[in-house]
DNA sequence: CTGTTTTGTTTAGTATACAATCTGTCGCAC
DNA sequence: GTGCGACAGATTGTATACTAAACAAAACAG
């Protein structure tokens, strides 16, 4: 039941577990198990092909980063949340947005900066074309190397969760806003560059809050 | 024969995983186990009385929260921060502290007010008498009232874990400041009862910023 | 129709076994 | 004496099996 015991393409054997919960991660921010959706250890282990045990800590991992609900003897489901705890995410994450812009200006990564101005040029012509899975990708993209040049390890990692939290809910926002997003991404980058800590900040805190409105 | 289970006194099994990592957390906290010191599951499991799944369970919460470090393949160990991570949760907590603040302001939830109230003349009495015991016990009751009285629940868990991080570094700080801080949450919680939002934020951020300096 | 009982499903926990891998130490060559 | 590799022990990672407890839903009796 283990095929891959002799797996040929060199699976760093990064502990199971963890590609378990990548796995899981990736196929619900993709909407494959969607919010409310229960996970059921024994299915997801035949269907992944593990035992249950990788399972259990995958979803435990989960649990932790706040994309997996895990009542004590009720199983887990996919989280579903609230319009007031979207509200409180928000209201963080924006603060939080606005702190690592504000870092961003001031450490002035020159080498991230040049693959977020690659990234924004890209994101413009998505923009443009409409290509909406492009869009979310680079959307992703763009705030994920954004998150790198604030050169805060801790700040990164709880923003990383708040993100994918925030796509949990606002999940299928689609191309609407795409232009005026990727305006504020221009703006905010170019305040970045300026070293305008001031105005990164704020730019970069009102970004989330406009974005939230749809 | 299953009708009535009203065992008195019987502990309410809300898993053992989480009682454990509850157990680990106080440990740690408590510099039972200090940074750095490894957290081998079989010790744990024999020290604790259960099985290696439950504590293995625990160590995943707590490495989610960021007190334990957990490799690969290389086993458990209480997380030993450097200085630059140590600023870096600085900054952070300094943040989100200032963004609670406003929010305590903003919401104005009388019946926690009171309790901070309480709270922060028993805090300056305990500065008077200069016992350590109570002091470090009441400023935790004074973040952590502080943090329900924001009315974020994302934000609340965050700070939580931000603050044992915190407490893990400037551990054994002592009474040298308390006169200090106790007048800075005497102000903080004066601007939250005026509802000056800005005030607020800005006390409890230099709070954390002056603490830290020790 | 209502409330209780039974049954089935699922999670929680324990125990055991074994594979994979890391760590440290020892001996050997230089 | 120092450096390097091999080996052994320790420890984690994974699988499997089994028991117990909780919950939900169906079956049932009144």
């Amino acid at each position: 039941m283990n095929a891959a015991r002799h797996a040929p393409g060199v699976h760093r054997p990064g502990s199971l577990g963890r590609e378990v919960a990548d796995q899981l991660r990736r196929l619900i921010l993709n909407g494959h198990h969607k919010p409310g959706d229960r996970l059921v250890e024994d299915k997801l282990s035949s269907e992944l092909g593990v035992s249950r045990v990788p399972i259990r800590e995958a979803l435990r991992t989960l649990a932790a980063e706040g994309l997996v609900d895990l009542p004590p003897r009720r199983g887990a489901s996919v989280t579903a949340i609230s319009p007031e705890i979207a509200k409180d995410l928000v209201e963080v994450r924006a603060t939080l947005e606005g702190l690592n812009a504000r870092l961003a200006a001031r450490h002035h990564q020159s080498a991230i900066v040049a693959e977020l101005e690659q990234v924004l040029t890209e994101g413009n012509r998505a923009a443009q074309a409409g290509n909406i899975d492009d869009l979310v990708r680079l959307n992703g993209a763009f705030h994920d190397k954004l998150a790198e040049a604030g050169c805060n390890s801790i700040l990164w990692d709880i923003m990383r969760t708040l993100r994918e939290r925030t796509s949990l809910v606002f999940a299928a926002n689609g191309a609407a806003r795409s232009h005026e997003d990727w305006d504020e991404h221009s703006r905010i980058l170019a305040a970045v560059i300026d070293g305008d800590e001031e105005l990164a900040a704020l730019l970069a805190t009102r970004h989330v809050h406009q974005a939230a409105e749809a």
